[in-house]
Order: structure tokens, then sequence, then C-alpha cells
DNA sequence: CCGCGTATGTTCGGGAACGAACAGAAAACA
DNA sequence: TGTTTTCTGTTCGTTCCCGAACATACGCGG
């Protein structure tokens, strides 16, 4: 079977490792980012919630419950009711449609965003499967105390409107790019994207999970990285991928990089 | 060149046509849709604006202007600011994503919905092209005026935003479907679809057309055509369409047909 | 250090769709 | 009426990707 198995449900961190870890990043922060409130003596780092005034986080922050999510795990399954969201710090999730027993990921959220919109947007059971695909910490929060708290926070509305919109746009400019692009050039892609999430050139993926992500047999990723290795833009060994020449495999990847990338915004 | 050019501005309705002759439609209405408000003495047939309380909606109603939407016309395109919102009322318009001078659509829009989401999701310029492809009527709204309302009537902002969750999920099934399904299935669920916006088993529809929203070339249209009409399944002459075998052509769609419709719900 | 599971590499035949080009036929127009 | 435009049908060689199957290589646990 490709895609791991849906496993029972997230653990609670056992030691917040990470946290401080990414605090020396540099996360181009938003204007509302400059307060330092300890959470696990930390800023924050997810880009939604720092939108969050100060007043209204300090009322928010018992509700947030730090996680650790591991490569694998399955966040929603397709028609499940939607009980958490989440908000990656240090992680990051794809957002997988299922087919005919194939799948193909339709949306990657890292800790610009949130898994679970369609909560914010009125709609409880999720039609998609939300796979963790980098392990790392995350913030969760109980479906109805988000509800309660996006009513009434107006900044909070705002960002996460925007970001469902530009979820929006990502999954559209995907369609098109599942239409017309090689296997090469969007795997390039979602390399390169991966990078983003992770902010490091290297992490480890096996050929059978991007076959899963692209959509495509594993022979058809292991010839298009095969190909990728040989120009020398990436270097693999058994899962472990290097981004080597990030200019070199953003040529290789199609626009739709860059049109994704400046969407996000 | 494929795709009809863009045009100026749509101009106004010269004779509200259509609009009293939907009124006898049976279309499902929503919970709130009993009211027999008069703009040009017909009720309300856009699904969205049947969300708004019977109070709001008459302040809400000098600011909708009935337009004659005609087959081609471009609403937005790609870059453009968006100055207006459109709720069809008896016309259907394609959401295309443009990549490489090809295009792709990627949402479909009715009475079931509105054009223009972006704006009310906090992004003031389209990332993608709409197109209409089916002529008739709609109301437009000046995008400030419509931001207004949207922040003043709490169930229109409801249905938006669950609308707008719908489309997401639409593109992301889409972006499946583009991947994994042939273009005769493809084709088959486009027809349907279209076929429920019209309320009709004939619609008009070049091959040419039915590429371009296909993303594949005319020939790949023509076959897969031919192919439906020899199996008595649609029938067609010269743009003429005519769904003959609706429970035929939905076996032969792909399951993406039925998804998509649910989750318009 | 042996064996087995996991990860990667290679091959083969076949099908779907591609780009390009041309032909016929119906409608629109002059 | 004849001419032009639009729409549809057909062909050819090519490319990409598919499904299936088999071969090698690494590394961990016994």
């Amino acid at each position: 079977m490709p895609v791991v198995a849906p496993q029972p449900l997230p653990k609670i961190a056992s030691g917040i490792a990470g946290f401080d870890a990414i605090s020396k990043g540099g996360l181009p922060r938003r204007r509302t980012a400059k307060r330092a409130l300890s959470l696990a003596a930390s800023p924050v780092v997810n880009s939604l919630l720092a939108a969050v005034p100060r007043r209204d986080y300090e009322r928010l922050l018992p509700e947030l419950e730090p996680v650790a999510l591991t490569y694998g795990e399955a966040l929603y399954e397709p028609g499940q009711r939607v009980r958490h969201v989440y908000f990656p710090t240090d992680c990051h999730v794809s957002i997988l449609v299922m087919a005919e027993g194939k799948a193909i990921e339709v949306g990657l959220v890292g800790r610009e965003g949130m898994v679970g919109i369609a909560l914010a947007m009125g709609v409880e059971h999720s039609p998609v499967r939300a796979l963790v695909q980098g392990s790392g910490a995350a913030l969760r929060m109980r479906g109805d105390a988000f509800l309660e708290e996006l009513a009434r926070c107006t900044p909070l509305q705002r960002e996460v409107q925007r970001y469902a919109y530009a979820k929006l746009a990502q999954a559209r400019q995907t369609a098109a790019c599942n239409r017309f692009h090689l296997v090469e050039a969007r795997l390039a892609r979602w390399l390169l994207m991966t990078g983003d999430r992770v902010r490091s050139d290297q992490f480890h993926l096996t050929h059978e999970f991007l076959a899963d992500v692209l959509g495509v047999r594993r022979v058809g990723v292991t010839n298009a990285a095969g190909d990728l290795q040989r120009r020398k833009l990436i270097g693999y060994h058994r899962g472990d991928i290097a981004i080597l020449d990030r200019g070199g495999l953003e040529a290789a990847a199609c626009s739709c990089y860059g049109i994704v990338r400046n969407l996000a915004s």
C-alpha cells in the first residue's frame, strides 16, 4: 500500500522539541509579530496566530495545545468530522484528494498556514485527507474554541480568509499544473516548495511518497529524480534528498512554483 | 486564437429578458427563499442573495444592477483589480487558469454562486480569468458596496464562506480529475455540469471552446464527443449539443461529477 | 554475518494524448 | 449567387506515461 496507513491520534509533544530551535530562524515576521509572548518561552512562529493581537492571544493561549506530529500521521480522513484545527510551527502537512485508490496532493501547509480551513468556512466535514509530511511541532486547538475565537477576533478572521483564498488559488494552479506540466517539472516544483516549508535544502522523502503526492507511478519519480540528479540539481540516497542547485532546480520547475509562492504573499 | 478575446465591459441589460423566464423554474429554494421580493417583479433567483434576510435585502437592492452577460465576455482578467462582483441569475461563468498560452477551467459558476469571491476573502486582484460561458442575466454590484453589505449581514457572510469552501473543494477535485481521468470522462462530466447550470439538456458550445475548458486539443474533444455520440449519449451539430441519455452520460463521466455536485450541497 | 525489508534502478509493451496539417461541410455574408 | 468563415472530421508520427515485472543495493535486527 502506497500511502502510510492512518494512525490513531497525534501524541502530545513529549518535550516540545523544535520550538526554540526555530526561534532563531529568519522568518519574515508579520506586522503584529514583534510581541515576544511566551508559549514555552518562545515567540509565535505560526503566521496566522501571529496576526492575533496580544490581548486576544492571551485569552487564546490556554486553548493552544502543543503537539508533536510525525511523518505519515493522518490528521483528517475524507468524510471525517473536523474536531481540531492545527497550526504548524515546525512541520508541514499535505492535503490529499483520494480518487479510486490513488491519491494526489492539492495543497501543502506549513507554518504560514493552518490545517482545517473547512471549519473556518462553516464546513464540518473534511472532504480531504491531511497527512503529516514533515515531522515536527504544531499547535492544536479544539474546533469550537477556534470558531469562538474567530468570531471574536477580526484580525484573525481577516488573515484566515486571505489564507483560505490563497489555498483556493493554489489548488486552481495545481489543477492547471497537473494537466499541462511534465512529471519532472512538477517534481522540481514540489521539492522547492517542500524546501521552503522546512527552511532547509535537505529533507527525507522516499520515491514512493513522492509518487503519491504527485499522483504518478513510483517509476515516474525514479526517472525524473534520476534525471535531476544527473544534472546535479539534487542529490539523494535512500530517501535523503538534498537540493544542490536551487537556481537550476527553479529553472527545471514549472512556472507554477513562482506563481503559487507569490499567491501566498 | 482559441478563447474568445476579452471585451470591454458588460452592457446593461437591454430588456431584462430572462428574469421572469426563470421564475417558473423548479429551483430547490434555500430556507430563506420564500420571500417574494420584487426586483423587476420577480423573486430572488440567486442562491447566495436568497440568504439575505428581507430587511437587509431591501437596503441592498438599489446596489444590485441587472446586467446581460454574453457568451465570450471576460468579467475578469488575471491580475486585474476586481471592481464588481456578479450574481448569475440565468447565465453561467467559467473560471479559467491561464498557463503558457493555454487555458483550463478550474471552476464553474451558475445561479448557485457568485463571481468575485476573491473580494469577499480580502483579495483585491483576481488571479484568474472569468469568462461568460452561457449568455444571460446576472446581478452586478460594486465591490465596496458588496464588502460593506458583507460586513453587515452575517447570513450572507455565512453563505458566501460556505460557497467559497465549496469552490475550494471543487478546484481540488478538479486537480485530481485532471490528473487521473480520460478526456472522454471529463467531457461527459463537464457536459453534465453545464446541463445542470442551464437547467436544460440542450446548449450551444463548439468543440473549440470545450477544448479550452478541458485543456486539451480540439481534436481530443472531437474524438471523445464523436464516441459519446456514437453511443447515443449525446447529439450535436455545429455547436448545438444535446444530452440524449443522461443516465448513460453519468455512467460515462468520472465520479468527480457526483462528488462535486454533492459538495455544492 | 546472514537474512529480510525497504529503497531504488531497469526493462517492456501498450495506450492516451500531443502537434501539425489537411479536407469536407455547413453557415454567414456579400 | 458565389465567397468566406466557422465548425467538424481524419490522418501521421511522436512523446509521455502507464501497468507489470524483475533486478540490485543498502541497512537493520537477529
